[in-house]
DNA sequence: GATGATCTATAGCGACCGCTAAGAAATAGG
DNA sequence: CCTATTTCTTAGCGGTCGCTATAGATCATC
């Protein structure tokens, strides 16, 4: 018994992330995303709340759908070294090829520090991150595919900021030499040393 | 033959420069400048130009005074591999004291995407980055502190992928123990494999 | 002290910002 | 049909943005 919405959510929530995705949260405008969206601003805040509230809403589907789906996918599907190589590969081509570059990545540099609300969310997904890395590293030391000698916490922790350093790298200068070089270092310490290796 | 200025150059930039790195390019006003700087708009106008002028002038002068100073310095007084280690331990402990982050990792996200001038300031400095690292990495190689196994250009890659991805992790959850494990980890590929060391 | 040059101060330009009040348009139930 | 409810449209609120025109203040030189 009302007047139906003329748009789609998940549609419009698609535009919006990708403005923020884009330009940023402090350059994206309230017009950008309703241009984006296909609505005016009324429609807007009245559907989302404001300029935050679509913030957090965006952020928290790119995770679901890209970290979160990625980790699940990789975990499920691959035995553990491979699945932190896979991983590892991905980030690399996503970089080279989506100048947008990481939603994560952008938000922990832009907003998380003025915005302690967001900061809990990066925070929080980074350490799913560091989880995913740490699994992967524990079962690939148990099964014998990754050197046990290592300590899987802090090889985690190194691959989490690898991928944070990879992204900021391409964003920069997204040279695939540079990229490339960069990861496959930090995927030779789930190699054995040589001594377990040649005995 | 004229009214003298009233304000020092120098100190003024350095002002500027706090705005700029502790609120990012966009977030920072002309008047916010002027405000911290101790000059109204015209007087800023008048000697640095308009705002995208002022900020590559202080980015400049932040990687000039931060960045190559630290290269210069550690490269002159310390043996290769202690150059590197000591590098890597000075970001970890300036990523846990200083919020503001890194300019130059902030401008790389936030500006270079958007401003093809600042991309390729940045580009640059990340080269020379990696020239310093590689440098060592050759050097320490050469006096057998470094594992010579190990490609020099790409793990110099990685320390350079490594720093970025602390001061990104760092500004959005501070955590000694993460950034110190990453660190750690990154800087054992310096190490000779156990058949080097045992032999 | 007058002159000319440079700097500073006041004020404000047009444009955009996030956001919203008020009313017209579109639906479901009666 | 009419009414109630929700959405959409128009218009605009006060505020800030980057930037500048104009005029007054302060100096070296003559």
């Amino acid at each position: 018994m009302a007047r139906p919405r003329a748009f789609d959510d998940e549609t419009a929530l698609d535009a919006a992330t990708d403005c923020f995705w884009r330009a940023g949260y402090g350059a994206t405008s309230v017009r950008d995303l309703g241009a984006a969206m296909g609505l005016n601003a009324p429609s807007l805040y009245n559907a989302f709340g404001d300029k935050h509230a679509l913030f957090t809403r965006c952020l928290d589907r790119y995770l679901d759908g890209n970290m979160r789906a990625r980790i699940r996918r990789l975990e499920s599907t691959l035995p553990p070294r491979a699945a932190i190589e896979r991983f590892m590969e991905e980030i690399v081509a996503r970089s080279l090829a989506d100048p947008r570059g990481c939603l994560l990545v952008n938000t922990a540099l832009e907003v998380a520090p003025h915005d302690a609300a967001v900061a809990e969310v990066v925070a929080a997904r980074l350490g799913e991150l560091e989880g995913f890395f740490h699994r992967c590293m524990v079962a690939g030391q148990r099964e014998g595919s990754i050197a046990p000698s290592r300590p899987a916490r802090d090889v985690a922790r190194l691959m989490v900021t690898t991928i944070m350093g990879l992204r900021v790298l391409a964003r920069a200068h997204p040279e695939p030499a540079l990229l490339r070089g960069a990861a496959r270092q930090a995927l030779s310490l789930l190699d054995p040393p040589a001594t377990e290796r040649t005995a």
